[in-house]
DNA sequence: CTTGACTCTGGAGCTAACTCAAGGGTCTAT
DNA sequence: ATAGACCCTTGAGTTAGCTCCAGAGTCAAG
């Protein structure tokens, strides 16, 4: 039959998190407050484990604790706005995101293609291009005065 | 005519970072050690502000400053390897990273619309779905012995 | 009822990437 | 030549997100 209750260990180690961090994510309230044992051990559900799972993901993508924190509501319509709002944002975000990644991608992709060349033509001789990273990019306009404007 | 040279302020605010933050890039290498005037005042070229942006960049894409130093070679032949091997690793890294955003991206999009059905259908008495997320992945599998197999 | 693995709390310590502060020089416009 | 904006170094402080520790209790198996 299917395991319905966990203790600490068990939701660390089966979402591949320390101990301690479960209980630090309880403490920040990304998990709600467990139930304990007489014994005052934690015990929690199913769905702890999930959202740990949740956490480590938004996290791996550059979401803050904080920011995680407000995606997951347990209130009523107000909240539901809220995190609405919050998800809308956030989606904006992440498409930014795979935008510039993209990009950058693309350059990184550039350099490889001239370290590879370099290497080719000149072989041990090579002298690495990647160093004058960003070569092609405007950059550098509007710094003329030193007195910047306010 | 262009300018060739700044001063420390210049390249912090034209790169949107502070002049901390430059010292601190000198520190750990990832700019190389300026010239200086008379008076020990740094000089930087434009590249430094090209380069300060592209750790700004890789930065959000959430490399280290220890990996983005990796990037930056200023070697011969067997750095170029070096570096070509890491752009290669980065650029493989990248590609997962923009599919489990890609997936991130959709699970969020789908709490929007229950978040957006719910607001409808209930209203005020709404009460926000987000919270079980992950509801619909498959988890808790092997979570079966306490005493994990080493 | 003992043993060994597990858990508890509270608090200190750690790493990355800065930021701030003190005390003192430099530069340039007037 | 002086004011005010800028810069120097050294070193300490900050925040996020944990990790580690001590000292003590709990639990399941044998």
């Amino acid at each position: 039959m299917e395991q319905t209750e966990f203790r600490i260990g068990e939701v660390a180690t089966s979402s591949g998190v320390s101990v301690d961090a479960v209980r630090y994510y309880e403490r920040l309230k990304l998990l709600p407050r467990a139930r304990r044992t007489s014994g005052n051990f934690r015990l929690f559900g199913p769905e702890a484990i999930e959202r740990v799972q949740f956490i480590k993901q938004a996290q791996e993508l550059g979401l803050t604790l904080d920011e995680i924190q407000g995606l997951l509501a347990t209130g009523g319509a107000e909240e539901c706005r809220r995190v609405r709002d919050l998800l809308n944002k956030k989606i904006e975000h992440l498409d930014d995101k795979m935008k510039a990644m993209r990009n950058f991608r693309r350059m990184l992709a550039r350099h490889l293609l001239e370290c590879e060349r370099e290497l080719e033509a000149h072989g041990d001789a090579a002298c690495c291009p990647v160093v004058a990273v960003g070569k092609d990019r405007r950059v550098s306009s509007q710094v003329r005065s030193k007195t910047a404007d306010e």
